[in-house]
DNA sequence: CTGTTAGCGCATTCAA
DNA sequence: TTGAATGCGCTAACAG
């Protein structure tokens, strides 16, 4: 089935136009005479017509497609932006070029500036790149919204308060008495986890009777699973995970060594993935609003694509979700 | 920041070649002298030039990108086939445009069609598109791979054998004593719904003393909730749900309910997604390797890219997983 | 209101 | 081996 596209050309013999009107007609320009047009429609319509969109790009220098890059689409919080900005651009008329740099933090610049060049912008989660080589970039991917992470003046962002919501988690954990907890960090560095180790130093400043011992681990399933020594090691009476796979690795080890949550130890994990409610018990966590990110994400873009001029950095503000793997601390 | 893309006729003038002989060195053409290669290559790296993909793709007919329709981006099957689409795609240089149909069975083939336009091919994932209707779309978007559901002859499919493994899964709860199942079925028609029923006719077939009632649900968490009542009245010790999230839904209910998993009811889901293993009580299961669903539908469609002819299609047939949420039934 | 012309940026004939 | 033309399919000036 040799795809044997109709082109413009056509359209305009068989109705016995110029190209140019098909093309006027085709873009709703309204300085074609009604019943040629009527014509024309009726032509591209029967010849089944629609416009190459490449040849559309190529000419008006715009794609219709966004680029959205994430380290990892395994990752329910990533899947979850590109779920929002898939929806709400798809509203737009606009497509999503996906890219997922699987953690390669070196190839996250190059794909940026790859997937740029064939869409109008795009949309960027890396939250390890360093921040200097974020700034070189995003000039050169112009538009571009940065999530989760601060970029810089005129680049808009979207993020939420990591540091707020954790600042939440350990007032949750001290008020139930709580006055040694773990804090089980991601392996590298990354904005999140900055804004994380800010909120644990500020509670811990601002409360001396207040301990919080880091430990690293890294941000899967595994990672907390492999924690569990060492946390069980720190004489901790709560535990903040760096995420909830990072809590429910952990969750799952505990179960296995017979360990009592909430009762031995209060677990809490962070971003509230759709399964974190079922855990076993339901954790206590922060709900990112991942999905809503990313809708806003696009919204962002879709007014640099529009005014060329930016719009405020959104920042929101994770819910504490107070499930049942935290409880009062026991004596 | 305007943006401004060094173009081939720059790089020629710079070097002081024609544009076609920059053209053929960027392309790696072995017809020009080496002398003048190198010339050229060093001004292109100077001047950071790289061809238009835009322009290249007008010219070529070719995008370097496929399409991959999903019905739900929310649902984790689908999830982990896009990842594995886009690490093999991305292994062999080609970008992935994503569309989620958000469960609009309406608006598939108009996805499908329109991104086909901006790609070289589509991966579909439709699972509740008619059959007929599947068979018009083909032909107007080849080169195609159709996940999950039986094609046409010339169509490569990669499918998951859901009627073998559920055949499996019932095969298990019979040899724990059940003979009184319930089958938590999706609402609308799917290709895999028909598979599985299939190998429930099969199973109540072979087996006269065996009974299987089928409870209309749905392929959510909360459908699965909702059937709780339903599932109870049915005098079933055993309850197949149409997948985990259904399963999942189930469980939550029953605990709330104080009934107890396996010992007075055992339920087992369908797909193996990621928190399957960590349900309250771990999930027994059919373990649909969906990213290597993802994986295989790539190099199926690469090779319709290369070859152009058609690939035999692979039916990979799921694991059956046993955890803790069945077991012998009660007396 | 409509048609003719000139590119968009590149790959590729065809000559030289 | 290289360069000059042609066209991929379309939109937008520019005339008429």
């Amino acid at each position: 089935m040799p795809q044997h596209r109709v082109k413009i050309t056509e359209v305009a013999r068989e109705a016995g136009v110029s190209l140019s009107t098909v093309s006027r007609v085709m873009n709703g320009n309204p300085t074609v005479d009604p019943t040629l047009a009527e014509r024309v429609r009726e032509v591209a319509a029967r010849l089944g017509y629609t416009a190459n969109p490449l040849a559309r790009s190529l000419v008006l220098g715009r794609t219709q497609t966004v680029s959205v890059v994430v380290p990892d689409l395994a990752n329910p919080t990533f899947q979850a932006v590109l779920r929002g900005v898939s929806h709400a651009a798809a509203q737009d008329g606009y497509h999503v070029l996906v890219s997922d740099t699987e953690e390669q933090v070196g190839a996250e610049r190059d794909i940026a500036v790859t997937t740029r060049r064939r869409t109008d912008g795009v949309i960027l989660c890396a939250p390890r790149l360093a921040q200097h080589e974020l700034s070189e970039l995003l000039p050169a991917i112009a538009p571009a919204v940065v999530i989760n992470r601060p970029a810089q003046p005129g680049i808009p962002t979207v993020a939420a308060d990591y540091a707020a919501a954790l600042g939440e988690l350990i007032a949750h954990l001290r008020g139930l008495g709580h006055r040694r907890l773990a804090y089980l960090s991601g392996r590298v560095a990354s904005a999140s986890g900055d804004a994380r180790r800010h909120a644990i130093a500020q509670a811990t400043a601002h409360d001396r009777t207040l301990e919080i011992v880091e430990i690293p681990a890294g941000v899967d399933f595994d990672s907390g699973a492999a924690a569990t020594d060492a946390v069980l090691g720190s004489d901790a009476t709560g535990v903040l995970a760096f995420n909830d796979l990072v809590a429910m690795g952990l969750l799952s080890q505990l179960s296995a060594r017979g360990i009592r949550v909430p009762e031995q130890l209060s677990v809490a994990g962070f971003d509230d993935i759709p399964f974190a409610a079922f855990t076993t018990p339901p954790l206590t966590t922060a709900a990112v609003p991942a999905a809503q990110l990313g809708r806003q994400a696009w919204a962002a873009m879709r007014a640099l694509l529009a005014d060329a001029e930016p719009t405020a950095s959104e920042i929101l503000t994770p819910a504490l979700v107070v499930r049942e793997s935290t409880g009062p601390v026991s004596v």
